[in-house]
DNA sequence: TATACGATCACCT
DNA sequence: GGTGATCGTATAC
């Protein structure tokens, strides 16, 4: 069942921690590509010092303000993409970004510039209504998964909220290789 | 107009 | 552990 606007019309951690475990779909020229979400991040608004709308409205954020239910998809580095699910209501920019999906064979795209290159995801698709019809949608998982919480990665500019438990992995018990791989990226050392 | 840098990744030691 | 690739965006001038 196809994930609606209704869904992404809510708390954007509630949000982030039912895609894990969720299916992923992105229409890649004839065929469709498809996938588990299984690593996302929760991206809270302007507060959110981590969040792109913490520096206002622009040109380059203008999606993450407006209707819940489409992709803010922007350019990182200069070589790669990000994909983001936009949540909560027009004027209130929160999203939820997709950091690593389990393909149907096994294989696992562990980071948002794997997915993003994997599902032919480009500036192109930003903005793209992923509520059905579109070139991405995503549909409901058949049942919750344990979810392990940890700060985000790559935010360390981000002050206090640089430590909020906003990063959500899929822990499934039949799979914990999946989960320590995972972990491995943006571990930090204990101190 | 110029500059610094990022919600990353691959490859090096 | 560290660094280079590569460019859109934000910010400073």
């Amino acid at each position: 069942m196809v994930n609606d606007r209704a869904f992404y019309l809510r708390d954007t951690v509630a949000v982030a921690r039912q895609l894990i475990g969720a299916g992923l779909f992105v229409r890649c020229g004839k065929e469709v590509l498809s996938g588990r979400i299984v690593e996302t991040e929760a991206y809270c608004g302007p507060e959110d010092l981590a969040c792109h709308a913490a520096r206002g409205r622009t040109a380059r954020t203008e999606v993450m303000f407006g209707e819940p239910g489409h992709a803010y998809v922007y350019m990182i580095y200069g070589m790669y993409f990000c994909l983001n699910l936009v949540t909560r209501e027009a004027g209130r920019p929160e999203a939820v970004l997709i950091r690593g999906v389990e393909l149907p064979d096994g294989t696992l795209l562990s980071g948002p510039g794997k997915t993003c290159r994997h599902f032919g995801i480009d500036k192109r698709m930003n903005g793209a209504d992923i509520t059905g019809g579109g070139p991405i949608w995503t549909e409901k998982r058949r049942r919750a998964f344990p979810v392990v919480e940890r700060p985000r990665v790559g935010v360390d500019y981000a002050g206090e909220w640089k430590d909020a438990p906003l990063r959500f992995i899929l822990a499934d018990p039949k799979k914990p290789e999946l989960l320590q791989a995972l972990l491995k990226i943006g571990a930090r050392r204990p101190h």
